[in-house]
DNA sequence: CACTTACGTAAGTGTAGACTAACATATTTT
DNA sequence: AAAATATGTTAGTCTACACTTACGTAAGTG
């Protein structure tokens, strides 16, 4: 749980993580939207996003094309949930239900 | 919202927190209860988490005490909510249309 | 008003981690 | 297989920040 807080508790990984929620971008593309930084501090960022198991890694060709994971976010929301709002957890089974209907 | 991250990404802080979710403590109390660091620590710690609006701390004669304030996490559960998964937020509504009508 | 109690604050130190530059690796192209 | 492309990795630097020690402050007590 400490290592997803830790990788979204940096402006710039943050930032990565905005740039991919819906679409796929290789590591050069997040690079280059990036004035401030490097390309290795971005893949150093990527490395600790996936670590963190907020991203998937999909190779292609020469390039790795990175997407947010929403799952590997999981056990924070929870955590949140349980320790601010302990109703929510009713509300939680009545979305997971949803889901499985469709 | 930065604050509120930064402010639990610190395992002392966190463990602060969890200490005064139900109960109120006094700085000293919690200073106590850790055998690790000193007492200005906590205090320094005490200062971070009440800056980023997550403790609430009452004078009473020569002590402090400090609550967890859960509006506090607020910006921080909407953040990952609408984030992960917008689905979320039809379900917020419904929670606060139960907790007003009691 | 001195003294004690319960704190916060300031100054200085050590370390984790974010960064760059240089190098290494893997895939495609010629 | 050499060259180009896209990326990860390593070594070293610099800064933010968690920590301790020493000091300052504010409210009760004799």
């Amino acid at each position: 749980m400490y290592e997803i807080i830790k990788a979204i508790a940096e402006p710039n990984r943050l930032s990565i993580l905005k740039m991919v929620r819906t679409r796929e971008m290789s590591a050069g593309q997040i690079a280059e939207s990036f004035g401030s930084i490097t390309r290795p501090a971005v893949s150093q960022h990527l490395g600790v996003l996936k670590k963190a198991g907020l991203l998937t890694e999909k190779r292609e060709g020469t390039s790795r094309l990175y997407k947010a994971r929403p799952e590997g976010f999981a056990s924070l929301k929870e955590f949140l949930e349980e320790f601010w709002e302990p109703r929510l957890q009713k509300l939680k089974t009545v979305v997971e239900n949803e889901n499985n209907e469709k």
